[in-house]
This record gives C-alpha cells, sequence and structure tokens, in this order.
DNA sequence: CTATAATTGAAAATGGTTTTCGATTTCATT
DNA sequence: AATGAAATCGAAAACCATTTTCAATTATAG
C-alpha cells in the first residue's frame, strides 16, 4: 500500500543502460558490475544487486536460477512484453524464445485440463539444443566436466 | 568411462528410506537431516548433503531450486519413471502432474519448431493452482510476505 | 536553501552448500 | 577371520553469491 519514493540516479540508470545495451544478452550481477567499472561507470557492487533486484520486481530484467545452487543467478534485458515460453538449453545454455499458436493452445489445455494458469513470465524449459544434441547427447559436456576438475 | 565403485552403507539408505516414506512430498536437505537425527538415525548433516546429491544425479529425487537466491533447495521423491511434465504453484507449492497427449504433442512441436529436444526430468513449469487464483491472485501471497516481515 | 528521505558503497554478515582431511567402514581377496 | 585398498563418514572450515549494516552522500519537495 504505502508506496516507496523513487529517487532517479545516475546508478540505476547506467544499470538499466547496460542490460539494455546488451538486449536479450544474459549477464551474471558480477559480470554486469564488472563490465561498467571497464566503461568508466563506477557503480558499487551493492548497488548493482539492489539495482537488478529492483528490475527484476518491475519486470524490466528476467532472472535465471541456475540448477546447481551456489551459482550466480544471471539476469536478461526483458524487452518483449508479450508471454512467450523460453526453453534453455541445459548443456550450453543457449536460449530460445518460443512465441507461437502451440505455446497458447498449450496454455490453454494446462488451464482447461489441469486447473493451472501458466505463469510463461517465470517458467523456463529445459532442454538440449540442436547442437548439444548431435553431440553425442551430452558427451561433450561430460568431457568438459572431466577437464574442468583435472584442472584443478 | 571409469565408473565409480559404490558401498552400501546405512547413511545412504536411510536418506533415500527417509524421501521414500514421506512419497511425493517436498523437504530441504536440513529437514531430512532433522528427521532423521529425531526418528534415532543420526546421520552427519554432509553426508545427508552428499546423498541427496547422488540420488539426484541418480534420478531418484527431483531437485527444486527455489526462484530467490540464498534459499534452501528442496527435493522430493520420484516415484514414476516414466517422463511427464510438471506444475508447481508459486504461491502455495503445490505441484501437478501432467501425463496426457497434449503434453506429447507439445514435446513433438518443440522438437520439430524449435530444435529443441524437452527435458521433462528437468522441467518445471510454474503456474497458479485453481485455489490461489481464486483468491484473488496472489493477494494471500503478498499477505504472507508482509507477515514475514513483520515477525523480523 | 533546508529539511527530509532515499541512495550509495565498503565492509561485514549471512546461510546454504561444498571441501578438507583424518578416522571409519565396506568389500573383495586371501 | 584377516588384510588391504578404496569408498564413505562427519565435524569443522571454507566457499561464494547475495544481503545487511551504517555512516556519508545525493535527490527531491517545499
Amino acid at each position: 500500500m504505502l508506496e516507496r519514493k523513487r529517487y532517479k540516479t545516475k546508478q540505476q540508470e547506467a544499470v538499466l543502460a547496460f542490460f539494455q545495451a546488451g538486449q536479450e544478452r544474459c549477464f551474471t550481477a558480477e559480470e554486469a558490475y564488472a563490465h561498467l567499472g571497464e566503461s568508466g561507470m563506477d557503480v558499487g557492487k551493492t548497488t548493482v544487486y539492489r539495482a537488478i533486484t529492483r528490475l527484476c520486481e518491475e519486470g524490466v530484467l528476467r532472472r535465471y536460477t541456475p540448477a546447481e545452487s551456489g551459482d550466480a543467478a544471471f539476469y536478461q534485458y526483458n524487452s518483449c512484453k508479450d508471454n512467450h515460453l523460453h526453453i534453455r538449453c541445459r548443456v550450453c545454455g543457449e536460449l530460445a524464445h518460443m512465441d507461437c499458436e502451440a505455446v497458447e493452445g498449450f496454455c490453454r489445455h494446462i488451464a482447461s485440463h489441469h486447473g493451472f494458469q501458466l505463469d510463461e513470465g517465470q517458467t523456463v524449459l529445459v532442454g538440449l539444443c540442436g547442437r548439444c544434441a548431435s553431440l553425442e547427447g551430452g558427451q561433450a559436456r561430460r568431457k568438459e566436466k572431466q577437464q574442468e576438475e583435472a584442472a584443478r
């Protein structure tokens, strides 16, 4: 009820501008912080986190929580306001947008047959993209992990 | 390739038994640890985490990563081996299983039109269940959150 | 310009989860 | 049984993305 007053600051504008410039690409909070610093706009890490949190609440940014806990969340500028589904490759992280009749039909089916109202903004389908699937279905990923462990 | 040997221990059996006994209910690692302790089966917290991690890798447990970072993940016994989609209410957490023609058709559509192979085991749709939707669409949830904050 | 309230940011705290490492347990082989 | 190699245990410490603290700064209204 009690709406909080909002001050417009260069820091918050800078964070928003950064994500807008990246269009649909995903960045972690740390990456945003680093990039801002490199481009001369020094914004404190705390402030970056706070700005991102606020932008997510406002629906300006979309947040992706990685399955592995402890990993950094990443954020993406949400240019399109209309709802559509996202599917993310569990190996390479590629994100695809699904905006078609099939999605709408599926939503209607869920509503009528399962009694749920699908939240397209918060749902991220997980799958395997064509490229990663052709690489022997995850074999490549296992190799990556082994190399990571060997590097330690 | 090099398969690691597995030793059967009472601790791992206890963790598995705990989740099986809970059937489809969700528990955090901490809850599993506490419950095991109460029922006389003292299993170290580290071991509970390790057992859960392993069971997830084996597909025996399903892991839910909460949207709010820092919150504990929760785990659920995965009794049914056949693939189907899950949809979870973002307010009350109710989980529904979707095992119907529409899901299969949607999977085929994703494959043919978007080049992705949907991973039904890792995908959890987010939505609003009928009960929570009727409670003025999330008003109840906001009240909950306010109470939580007031309690601090 | 002044008062009030929001924002900033460095440093410290938080908290779920993982790592460390020495002690213990499992299991295959004598 | 006895032995040994390898996996597991678990308490404590480390980890690390994120949040909180709090004093200094800055934005806005009057």
